[in-house]
DNA sequence: GTCTTTTTTCATCAGGTGATGAAAATGGGT
DNA sequence: ACCCATTTTCATCACCTGATGAAAAAAGAC
């Protein structure tokens, strides 16, 4: 209608269409993967559409549709893509915890290993990370679909903490237990989402970016909160 | 183009068009709130159409913008509408409870006093306040703008949960009580949206919908969740 | 250098989107 | 019974939505 746009990409890649190289093509769907991430995380699955999606990885529509079919489809793939990653953290830092401490497991310890392998991931793993935590947040919170999606991807590991605290508390009745969780995922969600709430309403005391000051109390905080609630019960 | 869609309404309104009567406008204009309530808590702002609420209303489109103008309006008088009543409660149930324990408070009477009146609300006040508790949450979690209208809406009552919590435990710093409000309204917003993730996760021991189990471990959790962190920086 | 396969672009579709202006229907005031 | 203000409906606009099929371009096989 109006001009011909140019064909302008920001990355690397040479000018003309066609077919450049199969690293190429792997790393153009990892681009369209990065730039639907962090628009799903800022603007929700349909906040977001495909074309903006397609404008953020300077590619044509069209291509997204060709590696990932429709847009449920690429809202999968985007959060497919780290949640092994993810499982696979938080396994091997409960292992590290049971191997280590065996013989003397507290609550805090085994809380600490479930959820410090997502504060330091969220640290060191650049801002993909800090917009997938804001996806899984936003999920957790999605009555929809969003407890379905959740109870798919991260059951597994969840139930790993559970028969853990029941192990380090036999006392322990599972129904306290898999309320506290509910509590800590909470907890950790708003903090890994790093909404920006906490920076306005303490009017600059604190800042929801400052992970070390989450690490510094939400291992104690649910720790406490867990011995309490089964203190109660029992 | 297909045909006439019938003048169907669920309503007890009379069937043909025109003025009918100021009480039934506002009835009306009510009747709007309620559906677009109902499909923003469940699907979020950008994925519910205004047609979308018509339909579920039995009104025109056109009726929803004669009233409440653009779609974002529409959902600021959504959030608008029960927030008054929301801060209205919360406040009353702090003053009670300083009245009645002035000489006596604890951290965990303040703390139910802050989140009972949002439980209570939830359990008597209908479907209506449980998508409103859902669309809350879903908000508290959405980074574009989330936490600005969380600010705006619900920051004066959470200064006074602070500034009473400051006054039982007087040595405690700012900054601790900051993040453990971030953490408590992470485990009660999460609480309150009923999402259902608890009731697979749990394999049937715990259901979403039970408030009443919520009442009688989140407080506790919360009241040792902060005296846990004050311990510790202290 | 041709031929084949894969990737990228283009043009476009069918339907949905928020929004508006004018007309129609209604009820109250007098 | 008439008018007038208000409410509801209808028809429509301009644009955007996800998605597709065919053509064009590039890379690799031989």
């Amino acid at each position: 209608m109006t001009a011909a746009k140019p064909p302008s990409r920001s990355g690397p890649r040479s000018g003309g269409r066609g077919r450049p190289s199969k690293a190429k093509g792997l790393d153009l769907k990892e681009t369209i993967l990065d730039a639907a991430e962090g628009l799903f995380a800022r603007h929700g699955f349909y906040g977001v559409t495909t074309r903006q999606v397609a404008a953020e990885a300077g590619v044509d529509t069209a291509l997204i549709h060709y590696y990932f079919g429709a847009k449920r489809e690429l809202f999968d793939a985007v959060f497919l893509r780290r949640a092994e990653i993810l499982n696979q953290a938080r396994e091997a830092s409960m292992d590290a915890y049971l191997r280590a401490h065996a013989g003397a497991m507290t609550v805090e310890g085994v809380i600490e290993a479930f959820i410090d392998p997502l504060l330091r991931i969220s640290q060191d793993g650049g801002a993909g990370w800090k917009s997938y935590f804001a996806l899984v947040a936003q999920v957790n919170n999605t009555p929809a679909w969003g407890g379905e999606t959740m109870t798919r991807f991260f059951d597994p590991v969840v139930h790993r903490l559970v028969e853990t605290l029941k192990t380090v508390r036999p006392q322990a009745e599972y129904r306290d237990l898999y309320w506290c969780y509910q509590f800590l995922t909470g907890s950790m969600m708003l903090a890994l989402s790093e909404t920006g709430r906490i920076d306005s309403l303490s009017e600059g005391e604190c800042h929801s970016s400052d992970l070390e000051a989450v690490r510094a109390r939400l291992f104690a905080y649910c720790a406490a909160g867990f011995e309490a609630v089964i203190a109660r019960a029992g």
